[in-house]
RNA sequence: GUACCCGUAGCUCAGCUGGAUAGAGCGUUGGCUUGCGGAGCCAAAGGUCGUAGGUUCGAAUCCUAUCGGGUACACCA
C-alpha cells in the first residue's frame, strides 16, 4: 500500500472507526495527481452528505500528512483530489517497477497453426499478442512457457496427403526433392486446397481421403517411419515446421519452448477420459460423451463410436501434458472466440475429476481479422486471409529506402496495429493506417522514439535530479512518466497489451505538447529538462519492448 | 430454441471491478511555420453511449427486457 493509501485508511479508522479499501485513481490533470472517492462511499453509511466526510477527511489530512503531499482539494460531489509535491512526483516516475508475479509460472498457448496447412491472419494476430503477452507476464517477474498445439492428424492431414499423392502422381518419395526449400509451403497449400476440393466434390477421392486418414493415425500408432506413404508424411510434416519456424524468426518474436503436435497428446488424453468413464464421462450412442447439460454447458463428443479421440480429448491430453512437462501455476490459452463454448465443456469435465488443475486455466479469445479502411472493403485486400500477404502488403506501403529499416517500420505497423485493440472482438486492420507517420500507428511512436534519442545526443542528461522544482510544461510530462508502473501493472494483470499502447500514444502527445513550448537544448533548464529526456526515451523504449516493437534510434 | 460475445462521434477504436464536462486517431474546417527531427502543436464542428425499464446520492459501466450483428450447441478441428 502506498503512503498516501495508508493515510487515507488511518483517517476513516480514526474519524468514523470505519475500515475503508481507498481505490485511488489518477484522474485529469487539472484535479491533481491522485483522486479519492471514498468520501462519497462512506456518505450514506454515516448518513452525511458527501461533502461533509470529505470536508473532516481534508482536515484531518491536512493535520497528519507529510510533505510529500502538496495539496488537497475537495471538488465535484465529494472527491479528494491530492497534489505531490515535486520531488515526490518525480520519485514516483523513478520509481523501480515491482515484479508481483516472482515466482509465478505461466503456460502460454497461442498461435496453434495445423501442420499441413497456411498461416492465415489469426495465426498472425496470435503470435503477436501472445508474444507480447508473454513479455508482459516476464516483465513482472513471472517464468512464461510459451507452447504451440497443432494438428498433425486428422481430416486436413488426410486431404493435403491426397494432394500431395496427386502432384507426385503416387507414393514417389524422391519427387519430393524436385521440390526447392521455399517452395515447399506453397506446394504444400496447394495439395491441401486440391484436396479439400476433392474431398467436397468425388466420393472416390473422399472414399481415399478417409482411408489417409487412418493410414496417418496408423504412422504413428505402428511408429512407422519406413513406408513411402510414412515417409511422405513425416517429411512434409517437417516442412511444414521448417515453415513456421522462419515466420516465428521473420517476426522476431520469442521461440516457443514446446511444440505439442496433437498426435502427440492422444494416449495422454485417452487415458484421462478412460480413467474417469462411468464418472465423468458417460457412453451415449456408442460414443463417450461429457454430459455438460448439469453444469451449465453442453455436452460434447469426447471419444467417438468408432473409438477415435476427439479435440476434446486430445485438448485434456495437452493440457495434463503441459502441467507435466512445466508444473505451471497458470496456463492461458488464447484460440478465436468460436472455441469459447467449446473450451468452456472442456474445462468444466476437467473440473470434474482435477479441480486443483482446472483451477489453473484460463482462456482468452480474439475474433477475426477484418480489412479495410471504413468506407469500403480495400479490393486489394477483401479476401486476404493469409498471413505472408498481410505482412507483404504492409511492406510495400512503408516508405523507407533502407532495406532494414523497412522491416523495423513494417513489423512495428503490423503488431502496434494488432496490439492497440482489446483482445476479445474482431480486429480492424487497415494498411494505410497501420503504416501511417501520423495518429495513433506503430511507426508514429517509432518515431517519437527516435527523435528523442536525437535530442540526447546533443548533450549529456543527468542520470537523476535533486529536490528538482519543475515548470507547469514539465510537471505535466513527469507526471504522465508517474502513470507508467500502475499502467503496466494493469496490463500484466488484466493479460492487456492495449493498455501498453494507449499509454505510450499519450505519453508521446504529452511529450510533444511539453516540445513545443520548451526548449531543451541551449536553455537555462537545459540539465534537467534533458533528464526528462532521457526518462522519456528509456520508458518509450521499454514500453516498445514490452510490445516486442523495434525501436532504432535513428528513422 | 438455449448459451456466449459485440453494439460509444461520419469511419476505426479507448473508457466498462459504478463517480467529476463520455475520450483518442482518421476524416472535415480554421490557425501556428526563418523549426533542439513540423512525421509536430493549438482550436472548431461532430454523441438520445442500440432501445426501454430498473437498482443507486450517482449508470456508457450493474440488473431485466427488447432490437440488431456475430458465434457455438453429438461423434470436424
Amino acid at each position: 500500500m502506498t503512503y498516501l493509501e495508508e493515510l487515507l485508511v488511518t483517517a476513516c479508522d480514526q474519524l468514523f472507526s470505519i475500515s475503508v479499501q481507498p481505490q485511488l485513481s489518477r484522474p485529469g490533470e487539472q484535479f491533481g495527481d491522485f483522486a479519492s472517492n471514498v468520501a462519497l462511499q462512506l456518505a450514506k453509511e454515516l448518513g452525511q452528505p458527501p461533502r461533509q466526510v470529505a470536508e473532516q477527511l481534508k482536515d484531518y489530512l491536512d493535520a497528519n500528512k507529510d510533505s510529500s503531499i502538496a495539496k488537497i482539494e475537495i471538488a465535484g460531489p465529494g472527491f479528494l483530489n491530492f497534489s505531490f509535491n515535486d520531488v515526490t512526483l518525480w520519485q514516483t516516475a523513478s520509481a523501480k517497477f515491482k515484479k508481483s508475479m516472482t515466482g509465478q509460472k505461466v503456460l502460454l498457448e497461442y498461435s496453434n497453426p495445423n501442420a499441413f496447412k497456411e498461416l492465415h491472419t489469426g495465426h498472425l494476430y496470435q503470435t503477436i499478442v501472445g508474444d507480447s503477452i508473454g513479455r508482459l507476464l516476464e516483465a513482472s517477474g513471472a517464468e512464461v512457457y510459451r507452447a504451440n498445439f497443432g494438428g498433425d492428424v486428422g481430416l486436413h492431414v488426410a486431404r493435403c496427403m491426397w494432394g500431395i499423392l496427386q502432384k507426385l502422381g503416387g507414393p514417389e518419395l524422391t519427387k519430393l526433392t524436385t521440390v526447392s526449400p521455399e517452395d515447399q509451403a506453397a506446394w504444400i497449400s496447394q495439395a491441401y486446397v486440391a484436396g479439400a476440393k476433392a474431398d467436397q466434390e468425388g466420393s472416390t477421392a473422399a472414399a481415399e481421403i478417409k482411408q489417409l486418414n487412418q493410414a496417418v493415425y496408423g504412422f504413428h500408432t505402428n511408429d512407422d517411419h519406413e513406408s513411402p506413404l510414412a515417409q511422405i508424411y513425416w517429411q512434409c510434416r517437417d516442412w511444414s515446421y521448417s515453415y513456421f519456424k522462419r515466420f516465428y524468426e521473420d517476426l522476431e518474436v520469442a521461440p516457443f519452448d514446446k511444440f505439442y503436435p496433437e498426435s502427440t497428446t492422444t494416449e495422454a488424453g485417452l487415458a484421462l477420459v478412460k480413467a474417469n468413464l462411468g464418472s465423468v464421462f458417460t457412453e451415449s450412442q456408442g460414443a463417450v460423451v461429457f454430459k455438460g447439460e448439469e453444469y451449465g454447458v453442453h455436452t460434447r463428443v469426447f471419444i467417438t463410436s468408432a473409438g477415435l479421440p476427439t479435440y476434446e480429448t486430445k485438448d485434456l491430453g495437452v493440457i495434463a501434458s503441459e502441467n507435466t512437462d512445466f508444473d505451471y501455476t497458470k496456463r492461458v490459452v488464447m484460440t478465436g472466440n468460436d472455441q469459447s463454448e467449446y473450451m468452456r465443456v472442456v474445462f468444466a469435465a476437467l473440473m470434474q475429476f482435477d479441480e486443483a488443475l482446472a483451477a489453473k486455466q484460463m482462456h482468452i479469445t480474439n475474433g477475426t481479422v477484418r480489412f479495410g479502411d471504413g468506407q469500403k472493403m480495400s479490393s486489394r485486400l477483401g479476401n486476404v486471409t493469409r498471413a505472408a500477404e498481410v505482412i507483404e502488403v504492409v511492406q510495400k506501403a512503408v516508405e523507407a529506402d533502407n532495406p532494414a529499416l523497412r522491416r523495423q517500420i513494417s513489423l512495428g505497423a503490423i503488431k502496434y496495429a494488432f496490439l492497440k485493440q482489446r483482445l476479445g472482438g474482431d480486429i480492424a486492420f487497415d494498411v494505410h493506417e497501420s503504416v501511417s507517420l501520423q495518429g495513433n500507428s506503430g511507426p508514429y511512436l517509432q518515431y517519437a522514439q527516435a527523435r528523442a534519442q536525437s535530442i540526447l545526443k546533443k548533450a549529456v542528461a543527468l542520470s537523476d535530479l535533486q529536490n528538482p522544482e519543475f515548470t507547469d510544461g514539465e510537471r505535466s510530462l513527469v507526471r504522465k512518466l508517474s502513470e507508467h508502473n500502475s499502467v503496466v501493472e494493469q496490463a500484466v494483470s488484466d493479460l492487456a497489451p492495449h493498455l501498453i499502447t494507449t499509454y505510450l500514444y499519450e505519453l508521446a502527445q504529452v511529450f510533444n505538447r511539453f516540445y513545443e513550448n520548451n526548449r531543451v537544448i541551449g536553455d537555462d533548464r537545459q540539465d534537467l529538462r534533458l533528464t526528462l529526456v532521457s526518462k522519456y526515451a528509456a520508458t518509450l523504449k521499454s514500453g516498445l519492448e514490452l510490445l516486442n516493437i523495434p525501436a532504432p534510434d535513428k528513422i
